[in-house]
DNA sequence: CAATCAAGCCAAAGCGCTTTGAATTTGGAT
DNA sequence: ATCCAAATTCAAAGCGCTTTGGCTTGATTG
């Protein structure tokens, strides 16, 4: 059924059953009931592409993903596009995702724009310094950056959780608790987001005397046995840490998991505090949580991103937004004061 | 830069410049060259919206990924699109992703076939008896099926491994390292996979003469706390089970945690066997495996639906294709013989 | 009662590409 | 030189929608 079709059906021109059913307001309400009627009962659909020409809008928004080195997708990713979808879903918006290798970026981006396939970008996992964004303004698309970089972040849109800020007060929180030995497990600091946690980190321990041990200090990717390959080589050295700091719960995971392989055990022995993106499939929402975090809902910020981009396609001079959120932070079983401190009352 | 530009600039009709550049055989090579060579300078990128419009192709396919009643995304879902990205990236095709709600889909699915947006649908997660896969037929639009249903799997396309042989294969496993008390932690059992693993484990147990009990079989939904959940129910019990048999290595980490909480050690005092998709934020290239798995690629089989549906699309006449892969068994660290059997040779 | 105006509708021109059917050129074969 | 088929090229007709500009009404106004 196409339009041509529905007008013919109805004894209307085109225009007017194209205007009736896209609510301009040339069109009588006697009208407007009956195409949509019509409309309905033979269950037409626009086709897209027609609109699509007609119009210049596409209605979808693109979502550039990058592979990582390890040819993985970041797990971040699923509940990201969950919260997304949701919003796209309910705006009538659709999700176009290019899987990418590092070296296609450029292209696809290029692709993207002048195909005039999306009405707009996210861009994912930003670097420090990121030459996709110069890119992107110069394509002259609108994209919202999940993160943001730190090259001129006024100059365009995007939103962000206070990564700096949060992990002072991870950092600070353990060092309160005693801990003096710190280690951290931080993401690839190529990554925007790990710099800014690990110059958190190093402002907590100065803040509170600490000097920084860069021998404790790693960088990786987050997956989970990473986590238990540097817990591993931390448990080996001569005088272990007492806490550690990680960027994803799965790092925290694959440090515990070494913690209690070694027999000992995260809380008591050795406290652990992570970021936590509140992976739908690690979450529980009854028990306490299995460790002491800095929350901030990866899916809640999907939802937002997708907002973001949609108005700003709907307004193209529109000023750019940007939103930093602050992450919780939530206590957990993984944390306890130290033991150097009151060894004694550490017996039950 | 449009086709009529480009024509314009080199002295020919758009016909000959399109044919040209879309490979048909009326034009001379020279001419060709000269084309190409210009389209190349001034970076003339078809308008994918027009093309779509004079093809009907969309060269687009639609992941339709339902959200569980949790609301949440199920992990195995990003790793399945890496691969699948990662041939679509390959052989020229978009992804578009609709997240969608249980109430939703037929909508969503009629909506995608009807505005003729995609050229092929994945489908997710099939139930046991999956009323999509009728609708969808009756929408005469390509799909093929991550998984199988039961009714007239002959009648489409689809890939699926071998759910139940695996199971059967794990549990005998089990069964002959000397262990009788069984548990099975299993993905939801309305899921078609999930109803063939357990009866996979059905036949498992009666091969071996062990009778099933109801009482240490579960269903849930597969995410780590579950497996923690159950795991601590298990431990409970006055009899408790010497191994168990979990449906994803999100439950199988669970049941881990709950087991070290325990004081106790899996491989060693509590077996666990788990299907492994082979989740790329949990895999180790290196160490020895962390559990003992009926193990097989998703990422794997996202590329190879993505080719298949791309096959469809192009040869729609083209007879269904069905593929079923063998899941491999890999030793672990996570299973040891019966204490029950051997207790002196257990003294190390 | 003619002039004016808004409301409601329509025909036709585009959006940028592919493809059909016809026209032109080329290159032997006669 | 002449003719015919093959090789190239082209003009124009879609693809299915939106949107511009104009045309009819019937009501309102001076």
């Amino acid at each position: 059924m196409k339009l041509k079709e529905l007008s013919d059906l109805l004894g209307l021109s085109q225009t007017t059953v194209s205007r009736a059913l896209n609510g301009y307001p040339e069109v009588s309400e006697e009208t407007r009931r009956k195409v949509k009627l019509a409309a309905e009962t033979h269950s037409y659909q626009p086709s897209s592409h027609a609109k699509r020409l007609a119009t210049g809008r596409t209605h979808t928004i693109g979502h550039v993903v990058p592979l990582s080195s390890h040819e993985m997708i970041n797990p971040h990713f699923s509940d990201f596009i969950a919260g997304a979808g949701e919003a796209y879903a309910r705006l009538g918006y659709d999700m176009l995702i290019s899987v990418v290798t590092e070296a296609d970026q450029e292209r696809v981006y290029r692709n993207l724009a002048s195909g005039r396939k999306v009405d707009g970008l996210i861009v994912h996992g930003p670097k420090a310094i990121d030459p996709r964004l110069a890119l992107l303004k110069s394509l002259d698309i609108p994209f919202v950056v999940h993160g943001r970089s730190d090259d001129a972040p006024d100059s365009y849109s995007w939103l962000d959780v206070s990564n700096r800020r949060s992990f002072v007060r991870a950092t600070q929180f353990l060092a309160d608790l005693g801990h003096s030995r710190i280690a951290l497990l931080n993401g690839l600091e190529d990554m925007n987001f790990a710099r800014r946690r690990r110059a958190g980190f190093l402002d907590g321990l100065a803040s509170r005397g600490i000097a920084p041990d860069p021998s404790i200090m790693f960088s990786d990717e987050m997956i989970e046995p990473n986590g238990y390959r540097r817990m591993q080589q931390l448990l080996a050295m001569p005088v272990r840490p007492d806490a550690i700091l990680t960027a994803s719960v799965l790092l925290a995971m694959g440090a515990a998991r070494a913690i209690q392989d070694a027999g000992l055990k995260p809380g008591r022995d050795i406290s652990i505090v992570t970021h936590d993106d509140q992976f739908s499939f690690l979450r529980d929402h009854n028990a306490v949580p299995m460790f002491t975090a800095t929350r901030s809902s990866i899916r809640d910020a999907g939802r937002r991103c997708a907002e973001m981009i949609i108005e700003l396609a709907n307004n193209p001079d529109r000023a750019p937004i940007q939103e930093l959120w602050e992450a919780e932070l939530v206590l957990g079983s993984s944390t306890g004061p130290s033991l150097r401190l009151a060894k004694p009352a550490k017996a039950l």
